[in-house]
DNA sequence: CTGGGGAAGGGGCCC
DNA sequence: TGGGCCCCTTCCCCA
């Protein structure tokens, strides 16, 4: 998967922006350079393509809540994470077959009841739906992201994934969007040019910190990542696998 | 072809 | 629970 699918490209020329043009422009660190952060605003629809993402909902925290509530109904609420058009059928059937309500049930609809929740069906087959789609799965804390495969242990992580869709922090400089404030930062820095992480060997300085230990191997003459067939030693991993991926005829 | 820099993504941890 | 930060990783580009 390439990472820059998630990435929202509103220039599609060139992978960078023009930063000469940029840099006549009065570059200032500030608020105004990004937007506030709404949650999750829809990439549009040519963006990322109908068949990957063609979501008709909005995510945000106001569907998110209404469809997790926080404390939850003590038997009915939805199970999280699930897929939601499954899960609204699972809820249909769960009306039409199984559990009657107090006043006018009959006897025979309440044979099949779950454990966990006391949820009654009249089908044997309807409760095995029932505790596959809601009580097993939140047994299993299980939270899946509607718009791909990832399943998550917490809420919160599902959340944060979300906004990987989402992205709903935009550089107002050249329109680019990120899931994460600190990720947009780190983009602007490539406009403004800041570097606050200098090499203390040669006082290069970098924008990213994860670059200057990347950086820092190469002042290292036992590299960290080895090959293990011929015990070469590479300063970064990308490096060493494109090494075996090459072929790595085992001596050095 | 190799090595290095730049940019960006994701998960985890801490407050 | 959410935000910020850290760390690791990946990909692209260029010398």
């Amino acid at each position: 998967m390439p990472r820059s699918f998630l990435v929202k490209k509103h220039f599609s020329a060139s992978k960078k922006p023009n930063y000469s043009e940029l840099e006549s422009q009065s570059v200032l660190v500030s608020p105004l350079l990004y937007e506030p952060c709404p949650l999750s605003v829809m990439p549009p629809g040519e963006v990322l393509g109908g068949t990957a993402y063609s979501p008709p909902l909005v995510w945000d925290a106001g569907l998110l809540s209404s469809l997790f509530p926080a404390g939850g109904e003590a038997a009915g609420s939805p199970a999280p994470g699930l897929d939601l058009a499954a899960l609204s059928s699972e809820e249909d059937e769960g009306k039409s077959s199984g559990p009657p309500s107090p006043a006018s049930a009959p006897a025979a609809a309440e044979r099949f009841r779950c454990a966990q929740c006391a949820k009654a069906y009249s089908t044997f087959a309807g409760l095995s739906k029932h505790k596959q789609l809601h009580c097993d799965a939140q047994a299993r804390k299980c939270f899946s992201c509607k718009y791909c495969e990832k399943e998550y242990v917490s809420l919160g992580a599902l959340k944060m994934h979300i906004r990987s869709h989402t992205l709903p922090c935009v550089c107002k400089m050249c329109g680019k969007a990120f899931s994460r404030p600190w990720l947009l930062q780190g983009h602007i820095r490539t406009h403004t040019g800041e570097k606050p992480f200098s090499c203390t060997h040669c006082n290069r300085a970098f924008a990213d910190r994860s670059n200057l230990r990347a950086h820092l191997q190469t002042h290292s003459d036992v590299k960290k990542y080895q090959c293990k067939t011929c015990s070469r030693t590479f300063s970064r991993m990308s490096l060493l696998h494109k090494h075996e991926e090459t072929g790595c005829s085992g001596t050095r």
